[in-house]
DNA sequence: ATTTTCTCCTGCATGC
DNA sequence: TGCATGCAGGAGAAAA
């Protein structure tokens, strides 16, 4: 793999507006749930339907009439549960919920709404146009996109462990950033989180999955979940309003310690962190602190 | 030889 | 301007 050659030496990727990782997306969905729930859905609003998917052309029809149960949330996919069916909203890279008043001028990229009963509604905005609005009859676990995603990280309920990505990694030669990064094998973990927990881990993100011990995993495990945590905490006061127009991210820049950090000297060990791209993807780790 | 599994690459869209 | 980003899908390789 050749890697790519940039025309400024450290390139460092822009993080005020990060992607939505799991954090996001359980904060936005702690954030709407209690707006949404126990509320009718009047109609739906599709200003433009070429998302990831299709939005689905009868959506309105479906969700006209219907009373929202819960909003649950299977890895970055929020589950939107009404009487006969789920909506399912994934935010891609640049996609954002809020619940605002249904006359609010809608801007260039805010693609769906879904109208509530109460002069409000959720209003998805996603520049990038990655992500998805869909539509599921049935137990939404049972769709395809969901059908087979790994463990959630962050349940205490055993089915994710050192000991599971020890048994999963077994054999496979692939770089343990990308291992822990497929939603086959755990879900939620993003390119940010993935380089803080190998941090954390003190694993270096290029090693092959395969021959990583299972102490290191069962450390590995466990920085998952910390980071992970540590996010939906920070999001949760300082995040957003999610009634509110306004309001970006204000997020967790100042507790990152390698994303984004190339060139900067590690808030351990003042080694220089590095930046590898593979995959298409920026790497970023401290040689000294990850073996 | 055929099927299954594994890894890696592509494409989508747009802000900076 | 070209790059970065999540993620399904697919090409091609490797294993079964």
């Amino acid at each position: 793999m050749v890697p790519t050659v940039y025309r400024n030496k450290h390139y460092t990727p822009p993080i005020h507006n990060p992607m939505p990782e799991l954090p996001e997306v359980e904060t936005t969905r702690r954030g709407i749930a209690p707006l949404l729930e126990g509320r009718r859905i009047e109609t739906a609003v599709v200003r433009q339907p070429k998302l990831r998917w299709p939005v689905p052309p009868d959506l309105a029809r479906m969700l006209s009439g219907q009373k929202i149960e819960s909003v649950a949330r299977r890895g970055k996919y929020l589950l939107v549960r009404t009487e006969n069916g789920h909506l399912i909203l994934h935010l891609g890279m640049s996609g954002s919920l809020r619940i605002i008043p249904s006359d609010t001028p809608a801007g260039p990229h805010d693609h769906v709404d879904i109208v509530l009963d109460d002069g409000q509604c959720l209003r998805l905005r996603d520049p990038r146009r990655f992500g998805a609005v869909l539509w599921a009859t049935g137990d939404p676990g049972l769709h395809k996109l969901l059908a087979s995603l790994g463990p959630e990280p962050l349940p205490e309920d055993g089915k994710f462990s050192g000991e599971y990505l020890f048994r999963k990694s077994r054999g496979r030669t692939r770089q343990v950033r990308d291992f822990i990064m497929d939603s086959h094998i755990v879900v939620g973990v993003g390119n940010i989180y993935a380089n803080e927990a190998l941090f954390r881990a003190g694993i270096d993100p290029r090693r092959a999955a395969g021959r990583i011990s299972r102490a290191r995993y069962g450390r590995l495990a466990s920085a998952i979940r910390e980071i992970l945590v540590a996010a939906i905490q920070v999001g949760g006061t300082t995040l957003r309003d999610f009634s509110d127009a306004k309001g970006d991210p204000g997020y967790f820049q100042q507790t990152l310690m390698v994303y984004g950090r190339d060139g900067q000297p590690c808030k351990v060990c003042g080694s220089t962190v590095r930046r590898v791209v593979s995959g298409n993807r920026s790497v970023f780790f401290c040689r000294r602190c990850q073996r």
